[in-house]
RNA sequence: GGGAGUUUAGCUCAGCUGGUUCAGAGCAUCUGCCUUACAAGCAGAGGGUCGGCGGUUCGAAUCCGUCAACUCCCACCA
């Protein structure tokens, strides 16, 4: 069989995922084997696959891969989000395009076009996750909005308002003009604005006196209801019962005294807005003020205000400096950096309001979470993460779960007419409910709340909705899968999603819905910007894959990232992972090269070469395990990256490989084949398609047979002292590789290498010698060859005779004595220090005495060979 | 304003409880090579007073203090 001379992806890629899905390999069903558990952080549906996509999604399918090789039972459960706010604002803003409006339809005219969306482009991006390899269990697909994730969302709503931790209240919410609707406080994101400080003229009502007042918001002033200073301040005292009248609006307002007032800001005085800020809405309780709300919930001056009606909240800004202006109420203005709260979803400020919502009771639920994180119950990946956590859940606030949007899960209650509601998983429910209290009512007098709940309502309950085990807690998958055991999340959504997946684990399942949570950087580009569509610097996934192979892709991706650090891409790294997935590909194409012969007889070589990859592969199994142990997937990687390229390319194979033309033994190639198998395996789930390719073709494999069902090889400990030997060898090999090339001698002419044998000289693996240094032989001798060129392993001397230029050896040996004999004079100082002997553990003086001995052994050696040279 | 983290080779990062895994890896660089698996490669090589200063210790990249720079998170200062 002719095979290619370099690795084409393409069609071997959609040929084994296919396989794999036709095989069912991906599916998983409870059994009696361990379970291992991944749920996918489900994207928004309607998204498009971007970098961070693939990072996560690349780790968790290493994971699974993993553990599906480890021999448990993994399930990898896909799903996709519907992203109540931002699908919504795509459907409106596709509406608008279209010529229609959102207020022109009903909620179920509105609802009909957002589904049509979403079934044409829902769950695209799962389609693209395949052609990474990930091994998702695609038969558990999930949608936040399907019906039974829809079921057990209200059936949750309804079980926690039962028990009285949700509730409805009118609260100062975070109200975000642009998308008409409240916003928790997760959703609100504060940005470093460029702004200005007015100073505005409050008169003191009867007098001709001015109280000045600092804002950044001016035009808030036509809802104040009450000026504030410190009553420690003296400038102020004399305010005490007066009333100022604000400026424009012309309402005289009382003068109220609160330490909560900074005398060090602005001019000491404060205006107090109750609807519009939420320390005013706190001063206004506290000292019984009017509330007057000038918004609109477009941010629009509405119609009770009198003045400015329907103008925009910042023209409105610009209009009032002229006013204010103009009446001489201004005294100056200042230029001004604050931070202002945007809506993290459409980017406008929000604007505090005053508005009736439903609340979610945090307190109680907050507890057994926190403790399950500090107690190391759930594990961090970075650690680090603890502590925001903590800080955050020590501070919970209620969290504000309804929306003003239509695309999500309507909120369930149903308000009677006589005023009161009823909070039902249905419509007969609410009835039945609603008639306990008026029997007369009919399903048509009920009016259900318009409100949808916030997407993460849905999010958090996700380990547990996807198994069913809201709605069928005894069902056999979510007592089999439940907990899961590892999340690979963003740490941005650490408050929005884990930390309340863990409160909803608790509540629902008084246990943790994972054991690790692995969070991943953000990847940025090679000069550290962040990926983004505007900078044109994110590089679109899919193209990748054609270009660099899924398997480039996916190394790629690992080889820059180190766990919770953000990660710089480049793409000459999707070139590495190319090269990485061609070498191996040549290393294929080597072993399938050879010709058997039976009658061979295995050389001495190659059977030393067996017994060392053996050790090998045994140690860098174990390294492997370790990495992953602490989630070092792309050290993990790394290991095996070298393991394949040095050790087994460039070492084993050079030394088991026939000379050109002549057969190879029976033995050998099994071997080769053999341990080419396992690194395979090893290799897999950073590879997937690559090593099922090759695996595939290495040995005769059943029908149905996969490299990504077979189980890892199960590796011993590694003969640590026979990898001492051989590194002696290595070096050896290398020494002469270096007079080689330093003497210009071509490596087809063989050399003669001569030893004065010592403890350090290991003769059984003189055929590798020969072999890897293209020797003719290697000599024993007695006596030091003075006229050779020579090198030291340890404290084993070797010469090759090769013509030396006696002055420049000469140099290069006083050099050398010289740094000996400093470092023998440094470990001599430090075993003539009483206190280190006395103090330092026996083994370290040992090592040190050692070292002594080796570098004594040196320094002779060099100045015999520099009398011998003169 | 509060908290957390980072600083080690040109770049990206390992270095756990202080002592032979202690100054490392990959990439990049340099020098040879088209040596019949692989130039998407092979063989060699160079490169860092471990951010600065001080301390603890027989011994510090590692522990303590301090200063500096950068990053992130949280927060209602008008």
């Amino acid at each position: 069989m002719k095979i290619a001379d370099k690795y084409i992806p393409g069609e071997i890629e959609s040929k084994w995922y296919e396989y794999w899905l036709e095989r069912g390999f991906f599916h998983s069903e409870p059994d009696g084997r361990e379970p291992y558990t991944i749920v996918i952080p489900p994207p928004n549906v309607t998204g498009i696959l971007h970098m961070g996509h693939v990072l996560n999604n690349t780790i968790q399918d290493v994971l699974v891969r993993r553990a599906r090789m480890q021999g448990k039972n993994a399930c990898w459960v896909p799903g996709t989000d519907h992203a109540s706010i931002a699908t919504e604002a795509k459907v409106v803003e596709r509406l608008r395009e279209r010529g229609i409006s959102k207020e022109s339809l009903t909620r179920e005219e509105f609802l009909r076009y957002a589904w049509e969306w979403t079934d044409e482009h829902g769950g695209i991006i799962l389609k693209q996750l395949r052609k990474f390899g990930a091994s998702c269990d695609w038969e558990r697909t999930a949608f936040t909005m399907d019906e039974a994730r829809s079921e057990s969302v209200l059936r949750v709503f309804v079980d926690l308002y039962n028990k009285g931790k949700i509730y409805r209240g009118i609260r100062m919410v975070n109200w975000d003009p642009a998308a008409r609707t409240a916003l928790s406080d997760e959703e609100v994101v504060y940005k470093e604005q460029a702004g200005k400080l007015y100073y505005l003229r409050y008169m003191v009502e009867g007098t001709d006196e001015a109280v000045v007042v600092a804002t950044t918001r001016p035009e808030t002033i036509l809802g104040d209801t009450a000026l504030c200073v410190n009553p420690t301040d003296p400038r102020y005292a004399a305010l005490k019962g007066r009333r100022v009248v604000v400026p424009l609006v012309g309402r005289a307002v009382p003068v109220i005294f609160d330490d909560y007032v900074d005398m060090e800001f602005g001019t000491g005085a404060l205006k107090v807005t109750p609807a519009h800020d939420p320390n005013d809405y706190v001063l206004g309780e506290k000292y019984g003020l009017e509330s007057v709300d000038i918004f609109t919930d477009e941010g629009r001056i509405n119609d009770r205000v009198g003045i400015y009606a329907g103008m925009d909240r910042f023209e409105l800004r610009t209009q009032i400096e002229k006013d204010l202006e103009a009446a001489g109420l201004l005294e100056r203005v200042e230029p001004y950096t604050n931070s202002v709260g945007c809506s993290e979803r459409t980017g406008v400020p929000i604007e505090p309001k005053l508005s009736m919502q439903w609340w979610l009771r945090m307190d109680e639920l907050a507890k057994p979470a926190l403790d399950a994180v500090m107690d190391d119950v759930i594990k961090f990946y970075p650690a680090k993460f603890r502590n925001t956590y903590r800080h955050w859940m020590e501070n919970i606030k209620d969290w504000c779960i309804s929306r003003q949007l239509w695309w999500g899960h309507q909120i369930p209650a149903w308000y009677l007419p006589g005023g009161g509601f009823v909070v039902a998983e249905n419509e007969q429910e609410a009835l039945r409910m609603a008639r306990e209290k008026d029997a007369g009512l009919q399903l048509g007098d009920l009016r259900r709340d318009e409100d949808a709940l916030d997407t993460w309502f849905s999010s958090w309950l996700w380990p547990l909705s996807v198994f069913d085990g809201i709605r069928y807690p005894e069902n056999p998958n979510i007592q089999y899968y439940y907990p899961t055991n590892d999340l690979v999340t963003a740490p941005e959504i650490i408050f929005f999603w884990v930390a309340r997946m863990i409160m909803a684990g608790y509540e629902y399942r008084g246990e943790r819905p994972f054991e690790n949570v692995y969070f991943t950087g953000l990847v940025r580009d090679k000069l550290r910007r962040k990926m983004s569509k505007s900078l044109g610097n994110s590089p679109d996934p899919l193209d990748m894959i054609d270009r660099y192979g899924a398997d480039g892709v996916r190394v790629a991706m690992l080889f820059c990232s180190a766990a919770g650090n953000d990660l710089m891409f480049d793409e000459s790294l999707c070139e590495q992972g190319r090269n990485f997935a061609n070498k191996i590909w040549n290393a294929f194409r080597l072993v399938e090269s050879w010709e058997v012969s039976p009658e061979a007889e295995q050389p001495e070589s190659a059977r030393l070469a067996g017994e060392w990859f053996g050790a090998v592969l045994s140690r860098a199994c174990g390294e492997v395990g370790r990495s992953f142990e602490h989630y070092g997937i792309s050290e993990a990687l790394m290991t095996v990256y070298k393991l394949v390229r040095d050790d087994f390319s460039s070492w084993y194979l050079e030394m088991v490989k026939p000379p050109y033309g002549e057969p190879i033994d029976a033995r050998t190639l099994g071997e080769a084949k053999a341990f080419f198998g396992q690194l395979l395996q090893i290799l897999h789930p950073f590879m997937p398609f690559i090593t099922e390719e090759i695996w595939q073709s290495l040995a005769p494999r059943e029908a149905g047979e996969s490299i990504m069902v077979s189980l890892l090889p199960v590796c011993g400990a590694a003969d640590e002292a026979l990898l001492a030997e051989f590194d002696k060898v290595q070096q050896a090999i290398t020494a002469v590789r270096g007079i080689r090339q330093e003497k210009n001698i071509p490596s087809r002419d063989a050399l003669t290498l001569r030893v004065i044998a010592d403890e350090n000289y290991h003769p059984h693996y003189n055929p590798l010698l020969v072999k890897m240094a293209n020797l003719s032989a290697v000599e024993e001798i007695a006596e030091k060859d003075p006229t050779a060129a020579a090198f030291i392993v340890k404290t084993t001397q070797y010469f090759v005779p090769v013509g030396v230029d006696a002055a420049a050896e000469l140099e290069r040996l006083s050099g050398e004595l010289s740094y000996q004999e400093g470092f023998l004079r440094s470990v001599l100082a430090k075993l003539g220090n009483e206190r280190f002997v006395a103090s330092a553990p026996v083994k370290v003086v040992e090592t040190e005495r050692a070292k002594q001995a080796d570098a004594e052994a040196k320094i002779a050696a060099i100045r015999e060979r520099i009398a011998a040279l003169k």
